[in-house]
DNA sequence: CAAAAATATGCAAACGATTGCACAAGAGAT
DNA sequence: ATCTCTTGTGCAATCGTTTGCATATTTTTG
């Protein structure tokens, strides 16, 4: 890239006087023993002094290993993915690696591409935070040898590594929240069923509701099509439409519950006092929303930097197939102003404010 | 990275019974015109049989070109970056361009390690999102024959091109709208003059207020030495400490204003009843947060995709060093909620809100 | 002290593509 | 029909490393 020629391992060599392997092997850590230590260090103020950078093309040819990774999100630009991105750059950055990133935009063909594309450029291995519960390109990649490992989500095939979060928990200190706070009639809007997160919070739900007194009932539950807000939107909507009874909504993630939040508000439905509304990720600025939103932290950073520690283990030990682990963060609740004990007379103000309509 | 062994240029030379250097020249579209029509269509069709794809390392070491650009930001995590990056990633993956991404958080000295992390890979270029007004190391990066770009700010040396938004027409926007709801006394909350965006920014508030009847006071102008909410936090009580009177503040950027909303409310005082608050940037969910932030919005992404084309050109046309260039993007107002006309007796209220501390 | 073993270095062949040059064959000119 | 000029292909070098093997040197050992 600089103008001037970069110095090679020849130039050391010449410049030392010894051959360009011994300069090669003296300058690999690994490899480093095998050369007189008195001439290792010659080597080693040479190639310093001429500023000697290894040319990581060759060493690609030559190796085949790039010591770049994958990185595949759905979307950079939705905020729950950039301080994984962040946690996965941290732990690889430390290790030599770089990090190419792509967006799939949630399609699985897209995905296929952009992961096809990152083959092509002979990626040591991949993180993939666009992970759908069944995705056989993914499983194919794995058994064929290719480091892999999902964050934040993972796939049913517990063949593939993944780093996540405690999703049953933090679905349960919710619920109990809400519980606690005396709500009884509680509706959910639940996320993408194709995806591990969705799939794993509406599952817990259902499971852990009943534990607290509170019976699901088909009528109190809405899947959403996209993690997005006016996903939230469309499904509280629909929720409104139905007219059942309920003070709280339990959503899925915190997009979800900012897009419940606006139908509540055009409905002239103010949370909590009307209704609470729950989300899950604790993503950056839901705390400056209106009204700050009650959810569940996960830890985003760590969850990236520890499954891109797991990847690094996977990428060195290629020749022993490692048992693929499964690492589950805890998360916390993060009580803030979305929630509210239920109003005394609220299915009679939701009722009334969907009569309006 | 696939366990088979992949196609080489001599599989598919072998296949069709030429020499590998006739598959290279059938293949690349610069050079085909040399080889016999129908031997290409033979070519590619076995090409095309075998899943022949490129190796990177080898085109790389061969034409020291690696088809990766370097994209540098202060930090992923701040949300106005991402749809930027979006932006380059979009335009560059359009020209088979990979991009790597590293975090400089903000410091020079790192900015300077990452980018030679970044050369070392031999990157083929560079966005630069983290730049200052004066950086040796990109001027020098420059004048040595890298294409360089940066985005969203600038530096001072013409001599970089860059892709930025209409800061000027922005600021004059911004005080046009707090001078018609009837502001007389405007502070404002400068970001680091250090950054183009800082700078520009504070220039055009000097320079506009006066035409609008607003003398700039020293007193109500503050420097934020960070642009993010508790500096701007900081600066906001910096401000009411003065005890000055005043009734909007203008701020640098939207996290400062954020913080600045804070601040207040932590007084007492509420926005924008008692003082009007704007940003600059208009970046994701200032339109949800409380209250909804007044503020001007900048083509995010179209700022990165416009910043890759130019780098685009410039790296094709290496030999022809071609005229730095700056594109200003326009910029729009967007009204929210945290902009009002003044209180009557505003100063009072300031006043008050001061003395009760 | 000779032979065997260990140690340190050099040699040269890869890795897979690109590209200047040489050469062969066909087209056009005389 | 000979000569020149294109045009299409092959040859071989090259990019900068790594690494198995050979060789030279030193050390150990009986």
């Amino acid at each position: 890239m600089l103008k001037r020629r970069r110095a090679t391992l020849k130039d050391v060599a010449e410049s030392v006087g010894v051959h360009v392997s011994t300069v090669s092997r003296a300058l690999n850590p690994e490899t480093r023993h095998l050369i007189t230590s008195d001439i290792v260090r010659k080597i080693a103020a040479a190639s310093r002094a001429l500023g000697y950078i290894p040319n990581t093309a060759a060493y690609s040819l030559r190796t085949t290993r790039t010591k770049i990774v994958g990185v595949v999100v759905p979307d950079i630009t939705n905020s729950i993915f950039p301080p994984i991105i962040r946690g996965v750059e941290d732990a690889l950055m430390e290790h030599g690696y770089a990090t190419v990133l792509v967006n799939t935009d949630g399609g699985m063909e897209r995905e296929a591409a952009m992961i096809e594309a990152l083959a092509a450029r002979g990626v040591d291995g991949l993180v993939i935070a666009s992970v759908h519960r069944d995705d056989g390109r993914i499983r194919d990649l794995a058994t064929q040898g290719t480091p892999v490992i999902t964050v934040n989500r993972r796939m049913d095939d517990p063949t593939i590594p993944s780093v996540t979060s405690d999703e049953e928990d933090g679905v349960r200190r919710m619920l109990t929240h809400l519980a606690a706070l005396g709500h009884r009639h509680i509706c959910t809007i639940a996320g993408d069923q194709t995806i591990s997160t969705g799939q794993r919070r509406h599952e817990a739900f259902m499971q852990i509701a009943p534990e607290l007194g509170i019976e699901p009932d088909p009528a109190n539950i809405v899947f959403a099509s996209d993690f997005n807000e006016s996903s939230g939107e469309r499904c509280m909507e629909e929720l409104l439409a139905r007219g059942v009874e309920f003070t709280a909504v339990h959503c899925s993630n915190d997009r979800l519950a900012i897009g419940a939040i606006s139908a509540l508000r055009r409905r002239g439905l103010v949370c909590p006092t009307d209704v609470s509304v729950t989300g899950f990720n604790d993503m950056p600025m839901v705390d400056r929303i209106d009204p700050p939103l009650t959810t569940i932290r996960i830890q985003q950073h760590k969850v990236g930097y520890v499954a891109a520690e797991l990847l690094y283990e996977q990428m060195r030990e290629l020749s022993s197939r490692p048992v693929p682990q499964h690492i589950v963060l805890p998360v916390d609740l993060v009580v803030r102003s979305s929630t509210a004990p239920p109003p005394a007379i609220a299915s009679k103000t939701v009722r009334r404010a969907v009569n309006r309509t």
